[in-house]
DNA sequence: GACATGAATGTGACCGGTCACAACCGCAGT
DNA sequence: ACTGCGGTTGTGACCGGTCACATTCATGTC
């Protein structure tokens, strides 16, 4: 009978101590499996911690220590297939490493609500990982204050943020570029291109791995189309790229871009891959089993959720030392949706 | 100059009480807004606050006052559109009441992992939140230990949890009632059901309204066939009904398994709408782009999860009182993907 | 028998806030 | 001059743990 039922509040450690006639201190050795604690005395002590159903107190127990077990993750979005992973990967880890972990969500447009929502993740106590994939992550990154551990997670290792924080990345740049290739190999003249909101002003990582395979190959460079980040903005992309008949092959920024420019083909009956090929970027779940099913680079996301927290783990504990910068190397998946130009 | 980069440890009460010539309880009152601080001294506080870059510590916050802003969103899985999305509604509404959110995920198999991360959550502080769409988010509520406060989000409302703890739902019983009904009126049979894995013991609240709209109809009953939660488990089950040619109706427990059924049925060279009608179920974002797209039951998961976070708001500030149970309301949408039979 | 030694335990202060209560202030009422 | 009172401010204890240090006790050694 460890949990009696009607208790009022919680026990503390002075009562367990009351119970098992010892002082607070002795509870406080048990409880952190410290050795010079009697045989006799420690079970007598763990007999009334489980008599009183006790549990320590997390806030008390980071209030002391000074460092509070949790990870605050922030990011402008949580339902969008990379992000739902990446968080999934942190929590992950998080939890074997019995740490907490928070979701903060960075909301657009107002730059003063993101620098809020950060300041009150620093308040939390734990540490921070942002997902630096967009503007909004950049600026969160940025406003972190000086003092509070910190990793981000950024789209392209070229320029690493301002100081010398840890992060991690995926090679974005490197993806976009083998996915041009592949489908300039196929024989295709160029390669469109419907990108996703770039991380900062400058062009994204994405982006320009898809420009510099076209320039090596000595392919015309059309210019981007901007999407946003759902199959809304590839539908009304595509629907553009649709009406243009020298466009043979298309890249998109993330697959669910491509979901919507694949729908847009269609409805302007130009088959796939037949007339047009697709590619997307990320392996969403859903890609593989899409008609045609997507060619796309597969990223690993929840590994780097889970790099991201080990990174931060070691800062938090200084136990570990600081691995360096770990990268996941995407991996191009052929499907249905590409193929030879027909012409 | 707000921020005086090199600080130390951040500044405590304390530190501003100093700063200002005045006690550390009369800071206190300044950051609370107590009415009886002279003005004068009210401003040589905030001057001395603003000096030294303080912020009140939210740890320390939470143990003195004994419960802390936060929220922990208890969940099977973070990636999965319907749960991502309550996760986001509950963000949401936390967010602009300054809550913090936690998320904590129940690794299915085990059940004393399930029990752990309830503990380890209920000794957050805050309140929760707990998903009971599957049989680890029901496992999970019947864990939290009594005096925590909590919401469960549940699939029906026709058994309320064990104890009087407040819940939300949505009619997800009428929903797959009104889906069926659908596919009969279009003139099909009867309806087969890839099921989602229930979240009780005994039939899940979809199946049984899908049940019931064809014991009304005088409709056979075919049994449910079992999928997982993703396409992988709708594409397994999709071979099965294709191979059977009097299949020509198919509701499935989501918009994931009808994906893999739509694409088990065109590997199997059988079209849709025109030989097998499919619908889905949560209208991910996805489903209207598909091809065909997907006719299906629109569910308002951010709403749920918004409206999940208002009941726990109300129970842990004790100020509002406690709404009716909120119900959302599910909406056919009807698009490509359903037609009558051709036979 | 006195003393150093190490194991086992207890005491007080502290983390950074809050709460309850006491004390001080100036001013009106008698 | 004495009292009452509301506005302002300060003091001490507390939330539930930890840490640094002091203390007690049994033991082995000379």
């Amino acid at each position: 009978m460890n949990v009696t039922g009607h208790n009022r509040s919680p026990a503390s450690i002075r009562d367990v101590a009351a119970a098992a006639g010892v002082s607070y201190q002795t509870v406080s050795r048990v409880i952190n499996g410290h050795p010079s604690v009697k045989q006799s005395t420690r079970e007598r002590v763990l007999a009334a911690i489980d008599e009183l159903g006790f549990r320590r107190n997390a806030t008390a127990l980071a209030l002391a220590r000074g460092r509070s077990r949790a990870v605050t993750v922030l990011t402008a979005n949580t339902t969008h297939y990379g992000y739902a992973s990446i968080l999934q990967g942190v929590e992950e880890s998080a939890r074997s490493a019995a740490y907490s972990v928070g979701v903060g969500v960075l909301e657009s447009a107002d730059p003063a609500a993101v620098t809020a929502e950060v300041q009150r993740a620093a308040d939390a106590g734990g540490g921070l990982v942002v997902i630096a994939y967009d503007p909004e992550g950049v600026q969160a990154l940025e406003a972190v204050p000086a003092g509070v551990p910190v990793v981000g997670i950024v789209e392209t290792p070229a320029s690493p943020p301002t100081d010398n924080r840890p992060w991690v990345w995926t090679d974005d740049r490197q993806a976009a570029y083998e996915a041009t290739r592949h489908l300039l190999s196929l024989g295709h003249e160029t390669v469109h291109y419907v990108a996703i909101p770039s991380s900062t002003r400058r062009t994204g990582a994405r982006t320009s791995g898809w420009r510099q395979a076209l320039k090596e190959a000595g392919a015309a460079q059309p210019r981007p189309v901007q999407g946003s980040w759902g199959p809304a903005g590839g539908h009304a992309a595509g629907r553009k790229l649709a009406r243009d008949p020298s466009v043979t092959a298309i890249l998109c920024g993330n697959d669910d871009l491509a979901l919507g420019v694949l729908r847009a083909l269609h409805e302007a009956g130009r088959s796939v891959p037949g007339e047009v090929s697709v590619a997307g970027f990320d392996d969403a779940p859903h890609s593989a089993y899409l008609t045609p099913s997507l060619t796309t680079v597969r990223l690993d996301f929840t590994g780097l959720g889970r790099a991201a927290f080990a990174l931060l783990h070691g800062v938090l504990e200084e136990s570990a030392p600081i691995a360096p910068h770990p990268v996941s190397v995407p991996e191009l998946v052929v499907r249905e949706s590409t193929g030879r130009p027909s012409a």
